[in-house]
DNA sequence: TTGTAGGCGTTATCAA
DNA sequence: TTGATAACGCCTACAA
């Protein structure tokens, strides 16, 4: 059993608790050799391991922080928590990953649990229904951070990427091959990635005095993508090529163009957004808009580490580039 | 400030601090109305969270478990985990996901800080290189599973899939459709899986007999793959099917098909261990073999919390069977 | 250089 | 039905 405590050692080395403290806690200005020596001993002999939980208690700190993500299905929530744990682990924190599912009620019930664990703080990939709480937490100076998500009227610690850039360079790329006939397919707008590239799709339009057509943009859930893919396929003028808004959304259209027989590239062109594990791999590479999830998570665990250190900051929010990888699935020109 | 405590509560409602906790921990029986009310109201008022902290030093529970994974590069790693996570979420339960990166000495010092967090269990795909931590954690009666990777001389809870029997269905496969010269491609024989793979390889060429040749099989570190296939394929007689011991496997020769742009399943059949992502939708499918993360994290969260419940058992070894999902790339037959 | 005592925020035991 | 009081295991003044 693991519970030798630090008076067992103290009684075993024949010292007081306190020592034992310091000699743990590497202060040994002042103690000397052998008692350093018979202390070791003790915990040696003893198989002592320290509770770090009784110390956090005390100190206040438990060098553990929360990540709360949206949806762990998208590849860009797996890929910057890594990055955040590499962070962490450099900076000898852990990192609790929580799964909000989409899901506010869960989300609510994450933040309050892991702060009720006294976690040092928090990343979260805001669903955005929770206002209350993240106003509290800012109000109370609590360490948090938004990641991929603005929150609307919220002035916080954000990390995003520039999604409404980002997608007029992929429009304007389409429009420069001569597509004319462009379509978009996102989910839901209710979150402000979704919005910002829809919006960034009108204005390449726009600017390329191109009409915007409803029938041409589709947000609508994963699980109705099939079907609204099939009505815009079976318009009398289909597009010529299509702006998948993200990894998911991306599964579907493969899924669609799988069913029909048509050829990613050559049929109709295409550019998702999101990176894709093997798009560069593929019998027709596929083109990508790639955000820099590394670069953002350690962004956004500094910023989160910085606060927990008191360095304290203005609010700040940070928007990242992204790469167009431009591949085969977009190359072809149409007249 | 989060700085209002138990304490303030019992002052506010005008009560005391057992009662308060009575209430938080909805030991109603005997509890007056009015007094619940009170006390009700005045953390309202106050705002109060309660620290678990704390209640985690006085109860020996924290309600956490760790999940070491020894490669979080692994697809199989993450669909676990995830898996493992949803079964704790279930169960009122917080995972902490670590990534030892191959490194025993990283695994050693995750295996040491968490359980110094005491949390209440550990999930582990061992590197295999720390028998002493291992088997104290068992020798202690520690709740712990293992997973993916059976240490050898290890008695312990472990959930593997079946390794060899799926190769063996896998190459048998192959030498069903005509295949004479097949290869297979893993990381260095360190651990288990590897060994049982390669194992089950040998085994269905051997029922066949077929003879082995020491030149189709391949088993080197990821960085020097590319130089082994290289020399796999400037054979005189190179192969006709190759077996990818793994998803990084997989990536490698992806990378080198494309670089000699030899077309999977037309020059070369192949078969996956692991599932891949896009695997399916693939302009060619892969053929793959798809080991049951999601039950195999089910099944390994289960054992983790009846131990941590006390609800002790005997040691347990499950083992998985998978699945083979015949797809375009194997299917061609040779004369 | 080391020891004593009190406290971190909760829960558990037992009286009242 | 509620309240003192003593833990839980560690840290930190301050005292010796």
């Amino acid at each position: 059993m693991a519970k030798v405590t630090m008076a067992d050692v103290a009684k075993e080395a024949g010292v007081s608790k306190s020592t034992v403290s310091q000699f743990l806690n590497k202060r040994y200005e002042y103690m000397g050799e052998d008692t350093k020596r018979k202390v070791d001993e003790a915990i040696k002999r003893l198989g002592y391991q320290p509770n770090y939980l009784a110390r956090s208690l005390k100190q206040k700190r438990t060098s553990m922080i929360g990540i709360i993500v949206a949806n762990i299905m998208h590849r860009l929530s797996t890929e910057v928590s890594r990055s955040i744990e590499d962070y962490c682990h450099e900076h000898d924190m852990q990192a609790i990953l929580c799964n909000a599912d989409d899901n506010p009620e869960k989300e609510r019930k994450y933040i309050e649990v892991l702060r009720a664990k006294q976690v040092d703080g928090l990343i979260i990939f805001p669903t955005g229904q929770n206002m209350d709480l993240y106003e509290n937490m800012i109000k109370e100076g609590y360490p948090v951070v938004f990641m991929d998500r603005k929150v609307e009227g919220l002035k916080a610690n954000t990390v995003v990427a520039a999604n409404s850039e980002a997608t007029v360079e992929a429009v304007s790329h389409f429009i420069s091959n001569g597509h004319k006939r462009i379509a978009i397919a996102t989910q839901p707008l209710s979150i402000s990635p979704r919005v910002d590239r829809l919006h960034g799709y009108k204005q390449a339009l726009i600017e390329a005095e191109i009409p915007l057509r409803q029938e041409y943009m589709i947000h609508t859930e994963i699980k109705n993508m099939q079907e609204e893919l099939e009505k815009l396929f079976s318009l009398k003028q289909p597009p010529t090529a299509l702006f998948a808004g993200n990894d998911l959304a991306f599964l579907e259209v493969l899924e669609f163009f799988n069913g029909k027989r048509l050829k990613i590239g050559k049929d109709v062109a295409l550019i998702v957004f999101d990176n894709i594990p093997f798009a560069h791999l593929a019998e027709t590479p596929v083109t990508t808009i790639a955000q820099p999830a590394h670069e953002m998570g350690q962004q956004a665990a500094e910023l989160l580490l910085k606060q927990i250190d008191d360095e304290v900051q203005d609010v700040q929010e940070y928007v990242f580039p992204c790469e167009l990888l431009i591949r085969e699935s977009s190359r072809r020109k149409v007249e």
